[in-house]
DNA sequence: GTCTATACTGTGATAGAC
DNA sequence: GTCTATCACAGTATAGAC
């Protein structure tokens, strides 16, 4: 069982940067110092291995929309769900940047089109309350650039700086952005 | 000479959406109603067809940021990028949309690697004048988000608005994310 | 400029020995 | 649980006819 975990480990992170059609269970199998039908003993198929290493992630984040949309969206609300997106990007910054850089190629992965729907259901939840193009833009330049962002950090030398402050800006600037200005009545 | 622009417009999509190790030559060829020798004819190599589809966008992305960079930054200067920058998304969409799907995937393919190197001069420039985290994130929530944003609104269903009204909020979006609230003298 | 045929390599996956 | 051997197939690329 170490094995398993190991290799859904090193295929989160090959995957992530190398791509996941770029990434041949050769490559994996080197990584974990085992033959390739070693890997196809703990996971039937390439694709059951993606299922894994990205899975959970997904699943933790369909919780947290669950509970945010269950409500409906208040400004309180809304502040709860940054916190908790934000903490979750930076937990899962591995399966976020695997979905960032290769979700939209693994379109009819089942795994990947439950990702894709839950930011469908994101997007639907919070853009229901404005049909306004800047705010959908708003929307989806938070959510989409902190994730981007994150993962986008250590490639770049900017990698430096401790969690807990990544942490804090990423709400700042987020809350900035989704709560826009003030209430403005009407302008 | 019109087969040849063709199959690089064929890429530059097919590259972009269903990645660029998952599409292959026979893939090109066969929405292009040509053999793969074909295509072959045209561009001598895969990666050929790659650097013809993305490089004219990376050379126009360095243009603009020699012309920005050869000053030292002012905030007149920073509006002007951001407008440059906005024009440049809207006008190579499908160029963004590979490089933010693919990039990390293909280090060591030199025409993504010029890419790369842009993004850090870009990074290094404009963070030369802020050290702070929060500022760094700033800027790239704000280039990042807004590249993100604009490549995935086509897989969500909110595709609709007008391009003028899409740049605008872009525009003012990132101006807003990159000159911060005030010129705050110390706080 | 386009094709068919072919070479060669690497892939995901299976069978079966240990 | 790990391996070697093998499979069928898809991949890029080349050679050469038309």
């Amino acid at each position: 069982m170490s094995s398993a975990s190991e290799l859904k480990a090193i295929a989160l992170a090959e995957f992530g940067t190398a791509g996941y059609a770029a990434t041949s269970l050769s490559r994996i199998a080197e990584l974990a110092g085992l033959s390739k039908s070693s890997v196809l003993y703990h996971y039937a198929s390439k694709e059951a291995l993606l299922e894994a290493a990205i899975g959970p992630a997904i699943d933790r984040m369909g919780a947290i929309l669950d509970a945010t949309s269950a409500h409906p969206l208040t400004a309180e609300r809304r502040s709860q769900f940054i916190v908790g997106f934000v903490d979750f990007l930076l937990e899962h910054r591995l399966e976020v940047n695997l979905f960032i850089n290769q979700g939209s190629s693994l379109i009819d992965v089942p795994v990947v089109d439950r990702a894709n729907a839950l930011i469908h259901r994101l997007a639907d939840y919070f853009s229901s309350a404005v049909s306004d193009t800047e705010e959908q833009l708003r929307f989806g330049i938070a959510l989409g650039g902190a994730a981007y962002m994150l993962c986008t950090m250590r490639s770049l030398d900017l990698s430096a700086p401790p969690v807990e402050e990544i942490r804090a800006a990423l709400v700042t600037i987020m809350t900035e952005l989704l709560v826009p200005v003030a209430p403005t009545p009407q302008e």
